[in-house]
Formats: C-alpha cells, sequence, structure tokens
DNA sequence: GGACAAAATGAAAACCGTTGTCAAAATCGG
DNA sequence: CCGATTTTGACAACGGTTTTCATTTTGTCC
C-alpha cells in the first residue's frame, strides 16, 4: 500500500551508516523519484514509530535514520569520518545502567549510548592522504 | 572581565538539572538581568568550548547545560520527568566502548552514555496524584 | 582624566531543520 | 463508476540557533 514509506525504507536499507532526511531526499530526487520533503519525513516518522528505523541526533541537532539489521535492543559504533556503522551488543552496559538507576532510586530506566572513532579505511586513506 | 558569562555560569551552578538558553535567558529577566539572548548563546558556547559545562541535546533537538561539580569525564542519570540529574562514573563503561571499538578496528573511540529514569521523588508524587 | 583601539553586547534579520496547512490527487469500498 | 477516505506535496509557519552590524563597554597608553 504505502509505496513511498517502502521507497524511503529501501534507501535506507541500501545505505551503510546514518542518514538524514533531506539528504535521503535529495538522492531519491536524483535517482528521478516524484516525492516531496513533507513525505519523506512523514515516512521516516512511521518507520520510527513502527520501531522499523533507528533514530539519533548528530552534534548539530539534526535526526538521523538507519534501517539496522538487528531488531533487537542495540548500540552504534559509528566512524566520525565515513560513517560506516557497526551494530553492537553491549550487555555489560545494559546492566551497569539498570545498577546505577537503581542505586539511586530512579525507576524506568532507560538509556543511550553511542560508541564513535575512526575506522580502519578511514585511518588508511588518512595515511596515504 | 566578562561578567555576563559569569552570570550565566552562576545560574547553571546554582541549578540542578540541564538547562536551556532561552530558560537562563528567560530567568535572568525576569530576575531584573539586562541581558541579551545573543549573549547567553554566546556565553554558553564559551563556556561549553572551554569544558565549564556539560551539554546535551534533548530528543527534540534543543541543546541544554549544566555545570557538572566533576571536571573529569562523567555521565549523567537524568529524571525525565524533573530533570533531576546525578553525575555517575561508569568505568566498566568506559572499558566496553574502547573494547568495542578496538574489535571493530577503530581508533580515536569517544562515546555518549546517558542513563534517564523517574527519580524517587517523582515517583512519590505520582502515587500521591 | 582624555583618546583611541579592541572587545563585548544586543536587536533584528537570516538560517535551517522540521512541522502544520490545505487543496489536489490517489486509493478504497461498494 | 462515484462518493468517502487516505495520501500527497507545495508552501507557509515554527522554534532554536547563528549572523550581522551598529552601538556600547572595556582596556591601554599618554
Ligand atoms: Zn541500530
Ligand atoms: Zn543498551
Ligand atoms: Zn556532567
Ligand atoms: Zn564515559
Amino acid at each position: 500500500m504505502s509505496n513511498r514509506r517502502d521507497a524511503v525504507h529501501d534507501i535506507l536499507r541500501h545505505s551503510d551508516g546514518f542518514r538524514s532526511a533531506q539528504d535521503i531526499y535529495a538522492e531519491m530526487r536524483s535517482d528521478g523519484a516524484k516525492i516531496g520533503l513533507t513525505t519523506v519525513y512523514r515516512a521516516l516518522q512511521a518507520l520510527a514509530d513502527n520501531g522499523k528505523v533507528d533514530v539519533l541526533r548528530t552534534d548539530d541537532g539534526e535526526a538521523v535514520y538507519r534501517a539496522c539489521a538487528s531488531g533487537d535492543h542495540h548500540h552504534h559504533l559509528v566512524c566520525r569520518r565515513c560513517g560506516r556503522t557497526v551494530e553492537v551488543a553491549g550487555p555489560a552496559v545494559e546492566r551497569w545502567a539498570e545498577t546505577i538507576g537503581r542505586e539511586n532510586g530512579f525507576s524506568d530506566i532507560t538509556h543511550t549510548v553511542e560508541v564513535f572513532g575512526t575506522c580502519s579505511s578511514c585511518v588508511a586513506a588518512l595515511r596515504a592522504g
């Protein structure tokens, strides 16, 4: 039914790192797709609401999206240069967050965890410079 | 020298949780201070650049600031209802982030970690209805 | 104290990602 | 088909932040 939503989802599935709405919109337009920016935003919102994509905020406040392979709770190791992203599990972190919350009398504990670095290919590229 | 910067810093020092620029501006104005919003933004930027305050982004992309007691690397346990914030250390998380990065061939590893929950007083307030 | 240069200030405009509006277009149901 | 419902997208509006730039304050040297 919702062909547009699927189109947006497909773009994300074929991307490695996190992508912004405007980014996705630009790619779709340059691919000849007839779609409006509003619709891209709406599709991303719906996908995020249904847990189909992960969302996070860049340092400058922009929302970026990714269709992750894992549907389970996980975190991300992101190359700050090329955006390459690896999904990682962190049972120790999950336990730590829960414990630290409890110890301080907090309930309904959630957390956000992201790891950044420079991936090996980017290091190589920099060396070749 | 920079009287305004200190004034902004003071507001943060007397606040418990994270505060937004507009929030701080409103408080200063209602306290009779003669200051512009631009200056508040500039002061916060400078304080953040000098590592005097911690910054993070809310879910809706707003930047919020806090003058933390600890100058060392630490994370935050934040009440999502009243904003009360506890500074927490997580040596296990530091190690985990470093390891997971290394294992995937990443270097210059950094991370962001925040824990959210409902603090005990908020739970009590909710119960009292 | 002046005089002048450099830095700080703030009102208003510009910026930019995002959301709301609403009429047109596509889709559905009968 | 035909009316009802949903989806779409151009455009305007919004809100937080940054830029601009003329004015004010501060620092320095005499
Ligand atoms: Zn993910
Ligand atoms: Zn987790
Ligand atoms: Zn802190
Ligand atoms: Zn840490």
